[in-house]
Formats: C-alpha cells, sequence, structure tokens
DNA sequence: TTCCTTGCAAAATATTTGCACACCT
DNA sequence: AGGTGTGCAAATATTTTGCAAGGAA
C-alpha cells in the first residue's frame, strides 16, 4: 500500500477529473506486489481474490487508464496477449528489456549491461530520428529463446 | 515466381514429405512481391484475387507451415495481429528491425546503421546468454512514435 | 447531486480445430 | 492407392462496447 503514496495515485487521478476507486487502488497494488508480467487474466483472477465483484471489463478499462497515465507499461511477448507491469515498480529495476523464453514462456528482467545498453539505444534513436523524421516515443528490445529450465529438460 | 527456384520450395517442401500446392506457391509469390508486414487478413486479400478458392484457414496453416521451415518471419508490432515477411526477400535487407508508428501502423524497415547494431546485439547475446544459462534464439528490436506523415499532419 | 465508474451481456477481433472431401506423388 | 492438404463451419481466445445501475467527490 505505502506506495500508492509514492505514486500518488489519488492526486494523479484528481488531476485528470478522473476518481480513486478500489477496482483501480486494487489493481495497481496486485501490480506492485508482483514480479512478473501478468495479463489481464491474471491480474483478473488476483483482484477477484481480494475483490470479487470486480469485473473482467474493469480490469482491461483500468489497465487502459494506467498505461494512458503512464503508470503501467503494457507488453506483447509473442504468445497474443498483452502481459503488465508498473512502471516503477519498487521491487524491479526500470529497465525494461527482456529475456523471453519460448518453451515456458518465462519472462526474465535483465539489468546487466545497462549502461551500454541504454547508451547505445539513445544514440540510435538520435540518428534513426534524424534520419528517417521520426520522433521515436519507445522501443522494444526481446531476446527469444530457451531458458535454464526448459533447457536442462531437453 | 523466379525466386521460388532460387528459394527451392518445392525441395523443402519434399524433405518435410510435404506438397507443393497451389495455395503455398500463391502465398510465398505473395509474400515475395510485396515490401510490406503484412497481416494474415491482407494476406488472404490478395490471394483471393489470384486464386479465389483459397480460404482463410489454408492462409494460417500455411503461414505457420512457413514460419515453421524458416521461410517466413512472424512479427508482433503491438496492433494484436501478427504479421508476416518472407525471411529472405529480395526486395528488402536482411535486418529485421523497425520503426513503428502508432499512429497510421506503418512500418518502416531501417538499414542503416546495421553493423554497429548487429554488432552490439551479436555482444549483448553473448553476455545475456552465458550470465542468465539462455539459449538465444532471435530478437526484437522496435522504436515505437510517430512517422512524418503523421508528424507532419498534427 | 453530479457525472465518473462499474458489471453484465453481447459484440468484435484474431486465430485454431474437427471433419469430410479433394488432391499431389 | 495412400496419405497430405483444403474449405467450411464452429470453437477459442482476447479485448471492446452499449447501457443501466452504482458510487466517489
Amino acid at each position: 500500500m505505502a506506495q500508492q503514496h509514492i505514486l500518488d495515485l489519488h492526486g494523479r487521478f484528481r488531476k485528470r477529473r478522473m476518481r480513486m476507486t478500489r477496482p483501480r487502488r486494487t489493481i495497481v497494488d496486485i501490480l506492485g506486489r508482483t514480479k512478473l508480467h501478468l495479463s489481464a487474466e491474471e491480474i483478473f483472477s488476483r483482484v477477484r481474490k481480494q475483490c470479487p465483484s470486480i469485473g473482467f471489463t474493469t480490469v482491461y478499462r483500468t489497465l487502459d487508464v494506467l498505461e494512458d497515465m503512464g503508470v503501467v507499461v503494457k507488453h506483447h511477448f509473442g504468445d497474443g496477449r498483452g502481459r503488465y507491469e508498473l512502471a516503477d515498480n519498487p521491487q524491479k529495476p526500470e529497465h525494461h528489456h527482456h529475456l523471453v523464453c519460448t518453451r515456458c514462456r518465462r519472462i526474465i528482467d535483465y539489468d546487466d549491461f545497462v549502461e551500454e545498453e541504454v547508451g547505445f539505444v539513445r544514440k540510435l534513436e538520435r540518428q534513426l530520428s534524424k534520419k528517417h523524421v521520426f520522433t521515436i516515443t519507445g522501443h522494444v528490445i526481446q531476446f527469444h529463446g530457451v531458458c535454464r529450465s526448459c533447457g536442462d529438460a531437453a
């Protein structure tokens, strides 16, 4: 819950003339308590445990809103459904690059070589942006393959 | 059609105990004639112009097979549908990194700074692979933002 | 009290599967 | 002939929308 104060959700919602409601609080809370990248369905099932009256639709709508506000980040890892994480999760580094296991679908957030990588990406963005007259607002960097457990099992 | 000989589809299918059929030929042909990243539906609609009897299901099944064979690459650009391109398209460089316009959904294949980028990615892959005991088989690198036309219009 | 939010049911999208028939080799 | 490939319809899976009722400020 503490993080909710840090995030100042209430204030951020108010600025948008939006209300702080139980579903919204619950969803942010759940995202703040996991290191995983949850799908809407996974979030829904956890939400129901805390508050069975909340519907699936609300989960989707809330995630959209939170994404819009920059509170959550939505990812696509190639399994056909969106996955969400808190943009600023106290449990994770602020580096949204991933290793994606194509067997078990596990996602590993890596935080190695971040500085080199960030430096490289920034430079590349500057160059591409200029050359293609393209305003870059974000990027996706993923490495796909087989994780240790799946590799061992093989 | 010429490329079909280059690709030696017939032989590659035979090796898998699979047959060279009209739908398969047609779909590869269509992918070989465009620089775009077509969705299954877009491919289907082009297929029908050449051969109206081919069904949607066949398009999906064929694309799966071709992906499996390494003839086509499937991409996800965040709009909820898969998009396909020939892995070795004579019309495009062999570099599957993209700029994705979040307004008009246009995809720009860039081929600038490829050498630096490939070098960097290889190095990163080696390091990550070792550190996380993860066998890397591929990667996704995309930059999202607003393309020139959409930016001008704004 | 205002009007933002929500839940439910239904719709919209995207993709997959079962099955009988058609077609390569 | 024999097994692979295909079309159609139906099933899945995921996400979105209409609308009346509920709830935060």
